[in-house]
DNA sequence: CTGAAAGCGCTAACAC
DNA sequence: GTGTTAGCGCTTTCAG
């Protein structure tokens, strides 16, 4: 099929090209008899209009870019899901990039995302990347950050709390008399790891008791289930926190296979849920953080700000829930 | 910063535009000092290239349509990092797309594409799509599908022979004299599952048998393990065959439930592979699909026939491993 | 209610 | 080597 332009409509239709682009842009002044002439011809000659040319007459893209680090993590997954339904029912496209660890990569993204002329950006990241937030900023596009709190001039953010949710979970566990609690660093989400060691500080320096169990995994280890199998062959703990799901059961089976039982000698809770908590055996207790929502949301701030909507709430907190199952003993 | 277009560094550089326009491409046809000239203007100027504005004169976009079902299974995860991995190399860019079950979001979703002028759209599904391919394609848009054989003027694709995987782990297993082999149905991809049936079938008959152990769930269940939970207190079998890690684990949990012992009273293998297939106590048995070089690979032919390079072998058959874990007694 | 014409930012002949 | 100019396909005043 020959590529048909809106001349080509305007000239079967017998119409201008103004008229031609009124209708396709839903303009209400064209007169009934008119527009049905036009869209005879639209589809007729199966024109669909050029959202190139469209961006650069309206120097609008409708398309957002979407920075993630690698796209594997199942609850990834969840976020670009609800991204993608919310920019569906906007019309938004969505642009996707990966970035992998090292700041050169992050520059080059930024480029690229730059000159495609996206409307806006989203970025999950475990950490801030300031620097890609200032240059972004410095071309007028509007930011939502997943993850990590922070708010500006066009720059929004949908996070959860995640140092108070350890913290909460320790108090009560201190409640409970469990003590001897440990969070494990992931190394794929360190900053994210920091922040559940920081709400464990807390809850323990607010009962008077100091704290010091975060257990970072030593770069010479491949796996982490390679470092806990190691761990705890001298090692126990009331209480284990773990970030992703594969970390827990690392957790899990590497304590039971040094002879600990879970949750009886020891308790696992994972932070990020996701289904393969409730497909193990025992099941693991974890938040359920609301991966779909965080997409959701982020996207439909997005929309908010590119509308210029008055974003009331830069900062938007999502809450969680705690579910136990089957790796805890305390309810 | 204001909008810097290709006039200013123009203006900047005190050349044409269309000297601005050859050192951005580069071209070597610029003197050395006019070159620096200009790019001293850009890194001044903070120029970017709008993309938008190149596309339109160039007539392609440097950027690739990819469609998927919902992003969230872990294999599709790792089906996106491959592609979007090989898409940095040759600096395209990725749309993103979800389709959910239901025709009328297709059409939808192929008409977004043709608007957005994509050079070529990658798609990954369970069913063939052949509406949209045939639309899709009267627009002469390139197309390389995943996981579905198919071939043709401007479409190729990359996949796995799933019949044939099954077929010789059925073989062998018949050897082994096991013959009561079941297919575990996966409502989500009925068609790879029923590929598994097709090779199950084959090798059955092939060995003067016959076969009917098709599993399909009810669509009055809501989730595998509900069905499997029940269809277990009064069904064994000696190998049972699953599609996804959560399927097969489904499969595990619920055997177990009801006191079938695996693997010795029964086996069970997963096709596709993911960390979680090792993560689980037992680890499950599976094939290990290259889910990343699916993705990969499908960019990579992409380039090629955007390219206009003669793509020799346009449908291509990757490679798969079986891996025995601890579902499993037969090795 | 409809048409004419001036951009949007860039590329690619074609001149010089 | 470098500049001029005519598009690429669409939107949007501004007239009529």
């Amino acid at each position: 099929m020959k590529r048909v332009t809106i001349y080509d409509v305007a000239r079967e239709a017998n119409v201008s090209l103004a008229t031609v682009s009124r209708v396709i842009n839903g303009s209400d002044v064209v007169k009934e008899a008119t527009r049905n002439k036009v869209q005879d011809a639209i589809t007729k000659l199966g024109y669909k209009p050029n959202a190139i040319a469209q961006g650069l007459a309206l120097q609008r893209t409708t398309t957002i870019g979407l920075i993630i680090p690698e796209a594997s993590f199942t609850y990834i997954g969840q976020i670009i899901n609800g991204l993608l339904d919310v920019a569906k029912i906007y019309n938004y496209n969505v642009m996707l990039h990966t970035i992998t660890e090292g700041i050169t990569d992050a520059e080059k993204i930024v480029d690229v995302i730059i000159k495609s002329r996206v409307d806006g950006v989203i970025v999950y990241s475990d950490k801030m990347m300031e620097d890609s937030i200032t240059t972004l900023n410095s071309y007028n596009i509007p930011i939502v950050m997943i993850a990590n709190k922070a708010s500006g001039e066009s720059l929004c953010s949908v996070y959860i709390d995640i140092a108070k949710a350890i913290r909460e979970l320790c108090n009560r566990y201190i409640g409970y008399g469990v003590t001897d609690i440990a969070v494990l660093e992931d190394r794929k989400n360190r900053n994210s790891s920091r922040l559940m060691a920081h709400g464990a500080k807390q809850a323990f320096e607010a009962n008077g008791l100091s704290w010091n169990n975060y257990i970072e995994i030593p770069n010479e280890y491949r796996s982490t289930y390679r470092f806990v199998r190691k761990y705890f062959e001298d090692h126990r703990h009331g209480l284990v926190i773990a970030y992703r799901d594969s970390q827990a059961m690392a957790v899990l089976n590497s304590a039971r296979e040094n002879g600990i039982a879970v949750p009886d000698d020891m308790e696992v809770v994972c932070f990020v849920d996701t289904k393969y908590n409730s497909a193990v055996r025992p099941m693991i207790s974890s938040f359920s953080i609301p991966s779909y929502d965080l997409g959701a949301v982020s996207m439909r701030v997005m929309t908010k700000m590119l509308e210029n909507d008055r974003v009331t709430d830069k900062e938007k907190c999502l809450s969680y829930l705690y579910t136990a199952r089957q790796t805890t003993k305390h309810h």
